[in-house]
DNA sequence: GTGGAGCGGAGCGGAACGTTCCGTTCCGAG
DNA sequence: CTCGGAACGGAACGTTCCGCTCCGCTCCAC
């Protein structure tokens, strides 16, 4: 049987929702699920037959960004040059806006344990771009720090979207140099108590 | 007649609030009245004996956030070197966390006319400050690019408030070297309009 | 024509919160 | 000791907000 017409109208709207609930949960993670069907041009009930729960619907967008975030490091690996893939990667990551999704959800569900899964793989992946940079960095500098700079580009915000990706390209750059010169940081590099704070509300 | 001894509990009571409000609404700023009121160990009666609303608590706190931010001006200004003034500058507004206290709690109040004129007065000392700067800048970097900078840094936050100031430390490091080091900057600058849709709810 | 998938949105139940208000405490004057 | 009242604690109130349910409508497939 082929796709009825009434099924691909549905389909369109799993994506409408998706990228609605993108939108108004990036731009303030407490919206309420009306905001994200109106936004979607839907009605209430066309949400709730596709999540059984809000906390459901935020779960995936977030799992959705850990799996763009993971895409990003395999995708930037290829690249031979260690300062190179490494920049590729950051600049990929701030432009989707991976971390609104990911670390800036968080405390809004409680994570599956297949996304503690893919965290943890996340991780290694990254650090092993990290290390392939390394010697390109200033000395004192770790990948706890990294997450901490994304965080940073991830505070520019403005209300025009693609404006405010083009700033945080211009701050990512600003950063990118002044991770590569310079003496040693002050104050000790963050543990990782203190990055996953949030993730245990 | 001596200060009375309820006088003089009055006036505990008067800074533990501001010091709760401060610690409460930095951490959230959405956060209930009563959080303030039990963080500084009073009931919620003793907060509206002093504020008619909780708007105009809001309002105080933020008005003295922008008066600790004119003060670093002034008191940075004295430094004879251009870029060391500067430097100071950042490192004083960033430590004392005034940013949390101004940009982040615009919106939840209207501001009065005293306000407007004192924030047009930090920004005109602070253009001082920056044009001093200028000659160690990269080229293209603007004053309006300091407002995000000071944002990026203000996104950096743990739990621990202390250990919040020694990380913001660690990457106003990054940043300050950043853009003193470098080409010219990509994207256009940022417009006063970008930088100022917070105030205007 | 008819069954049902898909949907819109009113409305319910309850939580959260700003503000008020009343009863209590306790300093200090007489 | 008495007592007026400043200062206060916190229950209660009225309102807003929001997640979720549910009923009735639409319209495609057969």
């Amino acid at each position: 049987m082929a796709i009825s017409e009434r099924a691909r109208k549905a389909a369109l709207n799993d994506t409408a929702i998706l990228a609605a609930a993108r939108d108004v949960f990036i731009a303030d993670k407490r919206a309420p699920i009306s905001e994200v069907a109106e936004r979607a041009g839907v009605g209430i009930s066309a949400l709730y037959r596709r999540y059984p729960s809000k906390e459901e619907l935020l779960r995936v967008l977030c799992h959705d960004g850990l799996k763009t975030f993971i895409a990003a490091v395999e995708d930037a690996a290829a690249e031979p040059d260690g300062w190179t893939a490494f920049e590729n990667f950051l600049r990929t990551v701030v432009i989707a806006d991976v971390h609104s999704l990911t670390v800036h959800l968080a405390g809004t569900f409680t994570p599956t344990e297949e996304m503690d899964d893919d965290a943890a793989r996340a991780n290694d992946l990254a650090a092993v771009l990290f290390e392939r940079a390394r010697p390109s960095l200033r000395s004192g500098f770790v990948m706890a720090d990294v997450t901490m700079l994304l965080e940073m580009c991830a505070a520019v915000r403005i209300p025009d979207a693609e404006r405010t990706r083009e700033l945080r390209e211009r701050y990512l750059t600003v950063l990118l140099d002044g991770i590569r010169a310079g003496a040693d940081l002050p104050g000790p590099t963050p543990t990782d108590e203190e990055l996953g704070w949030r993730w245990r509300q």
